[in-house]
DNA sequence: CCGAAAGTTTAGCATTGTCTAAACCTTATG
DNA sequence: CATAAGGTTTAGACAATGCTAAACTTTCGG
């Protein structure tokens, strides 16, 4: 992972942290889609992970291979995936991130199909501040 | 089964979905950038752009090439840059996104900091409906 | 216990987005 | 008006993410 922190302006900042949003994103949703499976199904596999992300089998096997190296899954060849400590961390966070969201859009009034999706989408990019006023709006509503 | 099948296949959606919004995300931030900079200095240029965004002049460049493949934007070699219809479209559209989702997240309670930045990276993951949403619930505050 | 189905991995390719270094124009200054 | 300074473009590298096709392993039905 490339880090310059040669931002100037609060704007290449934002922009920075955008770029930087992305490079762990999938990573998060891999986790958090991981540990759902094993939730309700006790193992995940590479195919489920590739149905419910709408990808490739053989993109998913390389992306595992990533991320063992970061060490965010752990797998014996041809066996079903598991999740480190860090994993399940990440795991737990995203999911707790993605339910505030989601139950934030839907108080907003947004429909239950919209709000899956967008919340989906904006999970990664909502800072703790903005989770918390969320969180104190979905309290006081 | 049949709700499995389809509530993972909206599941798969929304990550499409994102995956799509992340293709398309960076063209959107350089369309606005651009019309920014023409707004404010009379011409865009690569080095201000790639100031704002915190990335090299080289990838600004190469990405600028893509653009006017795309029809973004249009440029004579080493001359400005400029948008054309379809990239002030997109310049326009981002703006106003871009306005309605921070002035929410600042009548939410945020800080004006955090939401320039959380800002920047929601706007291209918030879907109409819920930019309706926001802009219902900024008229009634 | 064997062969086919199903799942996993590898190989090879394309695209995007990033970088550095070097080559290339334009402009402004002396 | 020549040249240095500074902005622009090209070249070449690399990592991440995706794909298809083919090879490989495991599992399961007979």
């Amino acid at each position: 992972m490339k880090r310059k922190i040669a931002s100037s302006t609060l704007r290449s900042a934002a922009f920075s942290r955008t770029r930087a949003d992305h490079s762990s994103e999938l990573a998060h949703d891999y986790c958090e889609l991981i540990a759902e499976l094993i939730d309700e199904k006790g193992e995940a596999r590479c195919t489920d992970v590739a149905l419910r992300l709408g990808v490739a089998n053989a993109t998913v096997a390389k992306t595992m291979k990533r991320l063992a190296e970061q060490g965010l899954v752990e797998q014996e060849p041809y066996r079903a995936i598991f999740l480190t400590g860090e994993g399940w961390k990440i795991a737990e966070d995203g999911k707790r991130k993605h339910a505030i969201v989601q139950n934030f859009l839907l108080a907003l009034g947004v429909s239950a199909k919209v709000a899956q999706v967008d919340a989906e989408g904006m999970e990664h990019h909502v800072s703790d501040e903005t989770l918390k006023a969320m969180a104190r709006f979905l309290a006081r509503s």
